[in-house]
DNA sequence: ACCATTAAGTCCACAATCTGCACATAATCC
DNA sequence: GGATTATGTGCAGATTGTGGACTTAATGGT
């Protein structure tokens, strides 16, 4: 149930400076006079918390308003991202990849190392990790950045910190947190699927919508959900796996356990087929080869099917194809949009639009840290000590 | 944006007022010093907020607790259903309904109006529904309650207030509220979809789970899902639309303009085949009828496959199944069931068990009361003006 | 150039609310 | 019947926001 605790004297301090950095990270920079206007606070009040988010360096001034209008010009108050920072980590089957990003979520550093990461032992792929994570620590801390917290991106559902299972890894039920064991408290540190961050990197980092299903095409296919400018994650944080939807009941095997699912038809393994990659795929597509573009039709068509039923269920939006669709996105295009439109019928009065998503590859470490940064602004008090 | 509000001292009040309230209703008879201990208040505190809601008459005194402890006897405070109530209301294709809850979830008065509603003229149908509302608000009001708020039940998708169609009644893009004009004001009163506030009577008056998929068989197939006892709309409410979730992309036409929908081979239509009722149904299924049956084993199997979409796509905690699904549950049991665990195979530790709906055909007209009880719960100033 | 006007930001007395401790109250235990 | 223990309330004090007066820094008209 849902014991939740009082407010005290604190608290109420605690949640203004929440809102007060928030309007600044939301609508700019603000005087004092428009943050209290917009806060329904006094003039007085928001002073004194504007002036304790400057001493934490959240916050810097902008300098003189001139606005042309007559009276004291005001002095504009802007998120300064010279202090705080946070990290970003994906393990994926190809690669590692670390990412810091500040308050202002400009990134600050970005790493990437490649490695053969399939079947392989979670102890050794960890420490990997987390030697490349410390040594982007100390640099963003020789530049002056405090790095308040860090999430990290696996490629399969988490479920309370559970690495419930990693196929292409490898892996089944590991507790990455202890093995990584970075120097952050439990607070500070979240694992999470890689499409649910992938999904807000597009969120914070993409083309501004605020309400999206972002599909994640990697070696299997995952979704997650964003509405209202936050993600879905079902009861045990696993929903999202668009890759098994039922796409044809009687369909072939899939590695599941069922049959026909989408990934059967869509994955990068039934995309490639024979090819090696995406980019000679994308060659290939791109000379008119017959096999290719059937491949990719078939494909299109079974995400078109699952996206329906997606639709039906999760009401997103719209829709964002990102991973290895994202290249692939003008041949799914058609297929898949015509699909949907067609099964959605007269459910609704438009069907959500399709569309390629705005970051490439990074949109999983930047999600995860820009889910830390979300996390210092929505409680500056709890993550900056004030 | 989250344009969102400081807080002052009159709201950290409320947000206070709401804890205790919340405290009370959700962990039973509680003393002051218990509810101290609770909500990291102090006793002085509560006991001022506890004055303010025994004053309020939404709580009252319990009597001494005699627990066997050493120690001067608390007196435990309880919800008090005297005076707060709400209404629920539901329009549905062959029946109109009214109830009245107080705050305790006890209903207190409950009529049900037989009537023909397909194709019907919304004016003449919301006519009817409010007269019937206003004698039974009126015979509450005789009782000394108070209506604070009112939410109905419509068959079909909403968004925004707006009743998109309702396929049976012959509706289309319906301003109910407008239309119904009850005195309550917009914050008062709201419209859902019968399937979510279904689910909500499930979460408030059903089995006590607190994270499930409600599935509601009607003359349609809609779904509502539960998480951590709120219901998920989606972003324009349209979500858990289980009816249109593919299960055979090259099945027959279904009247959505898709193919292949769970609602032609599990909806009430195809269910019944020439049998005349659902009563009638299951009378021919307890006889052995193998018409019957099969037509219910295919139901089952066909719903089967939606749900495993479902899950993938929702990650429901278990799975309710009502509406006319409740009564046929034993026959839809198995093939339902044994469809779902082998399609889920290893991707779940177990797959979400399958139960049948603990109240009946007034789930929900009991959800849309209980959801505006949770409202005055939830900022009882508000409601009550404290 | 100067002064009225306008708006931003700060100062200070005051108000709302919670805390912490003391204390009265009402049981049980021996 | 007195020691013990726990509940609930009263009162002074702390924290935080409010509201209006005041200072500051511009514009614009004369």
């Amino acid at each position: 149930m849902g014991s939740s605790r009082g407010v005290r004297h604190d608290s109420m301090r605690a949640r203004n400076l929440a809102v007060v950095l928030g309007e600044i990270r939301d609508a700019g920079p603000l005087t004092r006079a428009a943050l209290a206007e917009r806060t329904g606070l006094t003039k007085t009040t928001v002073s004194k918390l504007v002036s304790d988010l400057l001493d934490a360096g959240v916050v810097a001034e902008n300098g003189a308003v001139r606005d042309g209008e007559r009276g004291r010009p005001g002095v504009a108050v802007r998120l300064s991202g010279h202090r705080v920072a946070t990290l970003g980590l994906e393990i994926n089957v190809d690669y590692l990849a670390v990412c810091v990003v500040d308050l202002t979520l400009a990134v600050r550093l970005r790493r990437t190392k490649w490695a053969g990461n399939r079947d392989s032992r979670p102890e050794h792929i960890l420490g990997e990790l987390r030697s490349l994570a410390e040594s982007v620590v100390a640099e963003a801390e020789a530049a002056g950045l405090r790095i308040s917290g860090a999430a990290l991106a696996v490629p399969g559902p988490v479920e309370h910190g559970l690495l419930r299972t990693a196929p292409h890894l490898g892996w089944r039920d590991v507790r990455v947190a202890d093995l990584l064991d970075l120097p952050f408290k439990v607070d500070d540190f979240e694992v999470d699927n890689e499409a649910n961050l992938a999904a807000l990197g597009e969120l914070w980092f993409g083309s501004g919508a605020r309400d999206f299903l972002y599909v994640s095409g990697e070696i299997g296919i995952g979704a997650g959900l964003v509405v209202d400018g936050s993600v879905f994650r079902g009861t045990y944080g696993l929903a999202g796996e668009l890759g098994h939807v039922v796409v044809e009941p009687d369909g072939p095997a899939c590695r599941c356990g069922g049959r026909g699912c989408l990934e059967v038809y869509a994955g990068q393994d039934a995309l490639l087929g024979k090819v090696g990659s995406i980019p000679e795929l994308v060659a290939r597509l791109e000379a008119g080869d017959p096999a290719a573009l059937a491949a990719c039709d078939r494909a299109g068509r079974a995400l078109g099917l699952a996206l329906t039923s997606a639709v039906h269920l999760l009401d997103p939006g719209m829709i964002v194809l990102g991973g290895v669709f994202a290249p692939l996105f003008p041949w799914l295009e058609e297929p898949a949009g015509e699909t949907l439109s067609t099964r959605l019928g007269q459910m609704r009065r438009t069907p959500p639009r399709l569309a390629v998503s705005a970051i490439g590859a990074d949109a999983a470490i930047l999600g995860a840290a820009g889910l830390v940064i979300q996390r210092v602004v929505a409680d500056p008090a709890r993550a900056l000590g004030l």
